[in-house]
RNA sequence: GGAGGGAUGGGAGAGUGGUUAAAUCCACCAGACUGUAAAUCUGGCGCCCGGAAGGGCUACGUAGGUUCGAAUCCUACUCCCUCCA
């Protein structure tokens, strides 16, 4: 705690939050940035698109002020996102954060990009082709999956062995995948230059002193809770209204951001199918599985260091948080 | 009071003599994942032993009965629903 910098933060350092939703990262996040200098960076999927307030549980507009928030509104609902893109900026906006001396904090609801962040992967920088995707989906209504799987180890062996046939989504990416690198083999090289322009991995095989990441976990049933909680306070904030807006602005439920988790729901019960109160357990059970499906990606953390989402678990992780933003 | 219909696993809901520990969906548990990831996909899910294969036990409102064999047929009872009075 003694020889801080001015700022409170030897540069270079990257703080990541990650747990399951509705765990409490948000609020732990600000008040580390609050008390050690630093900046919010989201690793949501959801919450890069403007509009989309209520339901991605976005920091509130104060919250936004006094906390500088950074890939938080960065598209529209009808725009492409994932995790390439997700890459590109990151490394940009965590540098940034560093070169003005405050600390990143990045709160990761979407646990495929932080590890992405973190393990520093390289994905295939292949654009989604709707194209393709249409007419692959056609091929299987037609000649069913294992087909197109087939196509896909004739093609791309490595890959097929991967990939549960069945998993149609993944097969068709795959074969997105091999075809732009068949038809653009010339350009491997660009390809290539390109690749290494993603973020450096922040763990190799052990932490540094530059990199930490707090887990945030809670007991099953008592997250569940706070779940219901949550979605139940989201309603009475008006998240239908919300809903209809986007609805009114054109945005339909085939695009990614309407069929986040919510936004689905309320989508189909504003077109009158769906009774509200059932809307409302369809979003609680879903959001249920997703905080599970969170679990599986973050147990197998190595670089997680595990704190209880509860009063004297939170102390001391932003105890943790300080010991090691004090690390010249 | 009379006439019908129904009671199935945590929930919804199939099944109408054996191949049924009982379809399917949901919930729940576990897992895969490198440009849709809040997505997509997989496995498990009565109890006990087993890694599995498999074996044992208990189950379809309750109690009896018919049968080699019943969630499925019969009888009585309990509860629920609809219609008539």
């Amino acid at each position: 705690m003694t020889n801080l910098p001015s700022d409170g933060v030897t540069p270079g350092k990257m703080l990541v939050v990650a747990g399951p939703t509705a765990v409490g990262k948000s609020s732990f996040g600000l008040e580390v940035a609050r008390r050690f200098g630093g900046e919010i960076v989201s690793a949501d999927s959801r919450q890069v698109f403007t509009g989309l307030d209520i339901g991605t549980a976005k920091a509130s507009i104060a919250e936004q002020r006094a906390i500088p928030h950074h890939l938080v509104d960065i598209i529209e609902p009808d725009e492409d996102f994932g995790l390439a893109p997700f890459l590109d900026l990151v490394g940009d906006v965590v540098a940034g954060i560093q070169s003005r001396n405050k600390l990143p904090v990045v709160v990761g609801g979407s646990s495929q990009y932080v590890f992405a962040l973190i393990e520093g992967w390289s994905p295939p920088r292949v654009p989604p082709n709707a194209e393709l995707r249409a007419a692959l989906e056609l091929r299987v209504q037609a000649d069913g999956p294992d087909a197109l799987h087939a196509e896909l180890a004739a093609a791309d062996p490595e890959a097929a062995a991967k990939i549960d046939p069945r998993n149609v989504r993944r097969v068709i990416r795959a074969l997105e995948v091999r075809q732009s690198e068949v038809s653009q083999s010339e350009k491997r090289q660009a390809a290539t230059t390109e690749r290494e322009a993603t973020v450096a991995p922040r763990y190799t095989g052990a932490l540094n002193k530059d990199t930490l990441a707090i887990g945030l976990t809670l007991p099953r049933k008592l997250l569940y809770e706070r779940i219901d909680q949550r979605v139940d306070q989201m309603i009475e904030a008006g998240w239908l209204n919300e809903v209809e807006g986007l609805s009114q602005r054109g945005y339909g439920p085939e695009l990614t951001a309407m069929s986040s988790i919510g936004y689905q729901e309320l989508t189909e019960h504003l077109s009158g199918n769906l009774d509200l109160a059932d809307a409302v357990q369809r979003i609680k059970n879903r959001t249920h599985k997703f905080a599970r499906g969170q679990y599986v990606w973050l147990r197998r953390a190595k670089w997680l260091e595990w704190f209880e989402a509860d009063e004297p678990g939170l102390a001391s992780a932003i105890d943790r948080v300080g010991e090691w933003v004090a690390i010249p």
